[in-house]
DNA sequence: TATCTATACTTGTATAGACAAGTAGTATCG
DNA sequence: CGATACTACTTGTCTATACAAGTATAGATA
């Protein structure tokens, strides 16, 4: 039987065949895919082949398997690159962390109305404000500002932050179960301005958050200062 | 010999031995992690076994393996995060791409001395230079601009790119082994305020790209519009 | 009718063996 | 001494088989 003829795998070719099911709409999100076993009979190839291909595609996010019920279509993803987010908001959040902070707003106080509606509360609630700017030497690096229903962080306000950054507390007390990231650019107004010590119309990276813990919302927006030393960057190798 | 007794896997077993072992500083970076069959003698499994537990700490990126010769401790990466950049960048671009584009530069031309030098250059080469503005209806979504080495993707010029997007033609004719990635917010010139049809002073996100093959180096420089609609946003479940 | 049971499917894990293909070092030959 | 061939080792792919474990459905049973 074919052995490793190589160019190029048979595993690949599996993969592929079902990609283009896929893109071509021949196979809609939902739609059953052949089993391991059909696949293999059908490339001629055996049942481990057929796995290794549905394997990858389920990592890479096309297909959703179950034991015991069969190999489905993924449903499109909001944003595939969004998952991905989360992790570079995780880690924008914990470098700010990591230098001096200067605690400018930490208290419980009532809500405005365009808060209570991004958060799903009433008028009369209370809610926990904090707001903090990250330092790295003289240079402010980003401003941090948080809005916390009580009701997910009670003591939210008596922690030190010293000690534990904001992200990982709120980590540890509410998991995250949905988040909603915008990143974009803005120009920040006067107050923000004067924090970060920046120039009007100096262009920032604003990355807000909304997260949902068991239906209680909390909200979180950074603003990063312009300047090289603060660029998202990087390299990466590969294969 | 040992069958599937399942709690848990047998394969996960040797992955958090690996990783135990590179986080314990047993293994350091650069260090030869043992072979397939080495492993699969430890622990009493098959060399299949070993494999998959291996090819899986490999896409996450902890070892390094060259066939014929051996795995490897992988060195860590600089900022976990900025690998995950590059997914977001090909979905900036590909987005782009699936609207319709109006082409605005296509050509060879002398290489500049700053281009020259980040592309390591000599003044008397040439390069292919192309401006692409991605539109979304009357909007404009995007600016994009490359530069790159003829030598990597010769028959650039003659694409057709209302067929196959840049990005998939290059990575087609160019495996990208290196990226340095940078997102920052700026505040572009007349020329690109311009072709985007923004103000001056309205910040834009913008993305810049250095990708080496085989030591050649391609850049791209995107300018993503300002406005709600073109903001990177989404919402993910957690387990 | 409601519930259990057999069975026929699925995916998940694991094995033992095979050949392909790349690399590094050693031995040999000119 | 230098080029070549050989060998021992590595990873990459593939097969054929096996059993475990989850699910759905049809049929038998209470």
């Amino acid at each position: 039987m074919a052995r490793s003829e190589q160019p190029f795998a048979l595993y690949d070719k599996i993969k592929k065949s079902v990609v283009r099911d896929i893109e071509s709409g021949k196979l809609k999100p939902d739609d059953r895919v052949p089993s391991e076993t059909q696949l293999a009979k059908m490339f001629n190839a055996s049942r481990m082949t057929a796995n290794r291909a549905l394997k990858e595609l389920t990592e890479e996010g096309r297909i959703v398997r179950a034991q015991g019920v069969g190999t489905f279509v993924a449903r499109p993803k909001p944003g595939a690159a969004l998952l991905e987010i989360k992790s570079i908001a995780k880690e924008i959040a914990d470098w700010g962390g990591m230098h001096s902070s200067q605690i400018l707003v930490l208290k419980e106080e009532k809500v405005t109305e365009k808060i209570a509606q991004k958060m799903n509360l009433k008028p009369s609630d209370t809610i926990f404000h904090s707001i903090i700017v990250h330092k790295d030497g003289d240079i402010c690096v980003q401003y941090s500002e948080r809005f916390i229903n009580p009701k997910v962080a009670p003591h939210y306000l008596e922690q030190d932050f010293k000690k534990i950054t904001p992200s990982d507390y709120l980590l540890e007390v509410a998991p995250v179960q949905e988040a909603e990231h915008i990143i974009e650019a803005v120009n920040c107004n006067r107050e923000i301005q004067k924090y970060l010590k920046i120039q009007p119309n100096e262009p920032c990276l604003s990355l807000k958050r909304r997260t949902w813990s068991f239906d209680m919302v909390a909200t979180h927006s950074i603003i990063i200062s312009p300047g090289s030393r603060y660029k998202l960057m990087g390299k990466f190798m590969r294969g």
